[in-house]
DNA sequence: CCTCATTAGTTAGTGCGCTAACCATTAGCG
DNA sequence: CGCTAATGGTTAGCGCACTAACTAATGAGG
């Protein structure tokens, strides 16, 4: 621990999850210009890139994979299939599941998030080997967390 | 880059923007069971911590430090002002400014607070070192988002 | 002085993100 | 089979977090 943290441990300048919270909103602030144009928030550029490697998937499925309560993807996705990107159908073997798949608008869109980590990257202006190792160390961090206990 | 992204720079786990989003959700939910019997959320105990070290500030100075909008600090204020943690002045030198100080009560909650911390890095099981290293990286991130371009 | 631009804070509107409560469908078991 | 528990999604309600538009107070120039 620094110096500091030992004078005062509820300094706000050396908690972590203020760090984080700071980080994960300037980050998220890079991608709103970028993602503007194409009509997406973060959380569904998110949920794009998920569709875009494997659709279709369920809400359940989408849930696992992102992270995010069924019940905070729900709405997300009825505005994005009102945006025309994706269709939300029953599955046909269990019609409890939803299966989300992608319209060809949505297809086509891939094209021009191609450019979106680039420009961020450029943006940021870090190595990405730096990047990397944070990534590294981000994933021990959700790992962690997730850990039961 | 890793072999996965060369083959898909769209792979969602290698965004470093998700990584940053969940990990920044995954700590925050650590808080929650910690800082609900407080009756705090997390970005009310932020901004405790930043009156507990710097009180009395204005909304700017907060806005400053939090890096949150005024118009996101305003309504936050308000309700931590009705459960009695803190009081909202008007600086006598500059009407338009707000003086926020803490109550008594405010101020005794930093007693709880002081257990927050510890908590929360038992609960991660990480190395103090390791989060230090996270912190350090987070820094550069920040002020690299910072950057005007 | 007095006007006009600037500054501090608030309000309104949209979109996450969570919990709790709910509905429909499916699965399991007597 | 038929009832009950579990599962997949949705809805409602609250609290961020942002932008845009607004109000009130201050400051600066003529």
């Amino acid at each position: 621990m620094r110096q500091t943290d030992l004078e005062n441990p509820l300094a706000l300048e050396h908690q972590v999850c203020f760090a984080l919270a700071i980080a994960a909103r300037s980050v998220i602030a890079l991608y709103r210009p970028v993602l503007e144009p194409m009509g997406l928030t973060h959380p569904q550029y998110l949920v794009m890139l998920a569709l875009w490697e494997f659709e279709p998937v369920s809400v359940k499925d989408l849930s696992g994979m992102l992270q995010l309560e069924p019940a905070t993807l729900s709405p997300l996705l009825k505005r994005l299939e009102s945006a025309g990107l994706l269709r939300r159908d029953r599955d046909t073997r269990d019609e409890r599941s939803l299966a989300v798949s992608l319209t060809e608008k949505g297809r086509d869109l891939r094209k021009q998030a191609l450019k979106v980590p680039p420009a961020i990257v450029d943006r940021l202006g870090m190595d990405v080997d730096e990047l990397m190792q944070l990534h590294e160390r981000l994933t021990r961090v959700i790992a962690a967390a997730k850990e039961p206990s």
